[in-house]
DNA sequence: TTTATTTTTTAGACCGATCTAAAAATTGAC
DNA sequence: GTCAATTTTTAGATCGGTCTAAAAAATAAA
């Protein structure tokens, strides 16, 4: 069993490990986790006599297969709530993830399963993520980035990126939503921002920051 | 902000108290929070320095004002969530306990309010207690144990006083249930055991235990 | 390839929550 | 009212997670 520290170390040793495909560095870990190497030191111990990584001195973190199981369920849980919170609850979709931080650590597979079930078995979360199912699979869908487009190509809208509330609010705010038709109208050399049209209509100016945070289909 | 830990002492506290109204024992807290009378004596000098109980040495511990509505707090979300468990995601009634009590530390106003909304404002849990409002108010019904009373007189069933997963089964079983309309038929003077009718139809015996588990009103 | 810089680890400490063992206060018996 | 039994508190230790400061290893620079 896990404390709700040593699955939070987890989760994020998954993400920075693109998956557990690369190896995750102390410092990098401490700059994720708030806080400071040595205490990343001790933890990354701990993790790896619990079989969740692998750990040799100097060389960083691999996440095992157990391990990454593991992070996969605390994603999943993560997820099926923020979509619960969205769908079921009627929250926003910025004000969810600190609410998804806490419930994803609730231990009840039976929970999770009948959460799943009540909420039709979605694929994704409000942000355009894939949910893991039971068995910790989980399904990338082939995305891009949109300042990678081409002008004037019709693309789709599937996923933020960064998923901070201030970003959040701002995308709802002109009108880009998960599953929106955008099309890169013109880009600015200067800034490197776009101007856009969101469903063909609207036409907004976005930073680069934006457009680099914003994951599209063709 | 409260520790998870205090939380469930306060809780405890709140209901050894009779809701406030008596001071409680060092040991009866101790007992109920499966741990030491020293753990105990530690914990409740840090919840009187955060207002929350007044302490005296070997007399003891009152809930204060703001303790009182604190444990209110967590009992609503307990019950709420308990609520949602049993009538959203078809848990049974044996069921929600250990759930709810993770569920109960999830520290977010806005997702309370949000699913007592969705629940529809419940005035009672799956046990038939009564859930504290946003302001703390909780609505106790008047009602009295089954075994206190009088033969061939029709009461309907209200709450379980003790909500151990085991007791809530056999209810189930023997077809009793939160707002079922029982008659008792005979008292065996022997060992307080009654034979009772269920809705008029089916005619069991319950123990004296259980028949003094089982809250109804007339 | 020796030195300087960066990264990581170790050593030792603190805090919160718990424990055991022993001391102190209260209660009950006579 | 004194002594024994019970209850409660204190003292000191442990454990998990964190920290700072210093040592050690790895990397980059000269």
């Amino acid at each position: 069993m896990l404390s709700f520290t040593e699955e939070n170390y987890l989760k994020s040793i998954y993400h920075l490990s693109n998956g557990g495909t690369q190896a995750v560095l102390t410092n990098a870990l401490a700059e994720s986790m708030n806080t400071k190497a040595a205490s990343v030191t001790d933890m990354v111990k701990k993790l790896s006599t619990k079989g969740m990584i692998s750990y040799e001195k100097y060389y960083g973190v691999k996440i095992t297969r157990v391990g990454k199981t593991e992070a996969l369920m605390i994603i999943r849980k993560h997820r099926l709530w923020e979509t619960f919170l969205v769908q079921t609850l009627q929250f926003n979709w910025d004000e969810v993830h600190e609410v998804a931080e806490q419930l994803e650590h609730i231990q009840s597979p039976l929970l999770i399963e009948k959460l799943d079930d009540f909420l039709g078995h979605p694929r994704t979360d409000p942000h355009g993520h894939p949910i893991p199912d039971k068995a910790g699979k989980i399904v990338e869908i082939k995305q891009v980035i949109l300042s990678t487009c081409a002008l004037r190509k019709k693309v789709m809208v599937r996923a933020v990126r960064n998923g901070s509330p201030s970003f959040l609010q701002y995308l709802s705010k002109i009108g880009v939503y998960i599953g929106a038709t955008l099309t890169i109208v013109d880009k600015v050399e200067f800034d490197g921002s776009l101007e856009i049209t969101i469903d063909g209509k609207k036409k907004v100016f976005i930073s680069r920051d934006a457009a680099e945070n914003l994951m599209v289909t063709e």
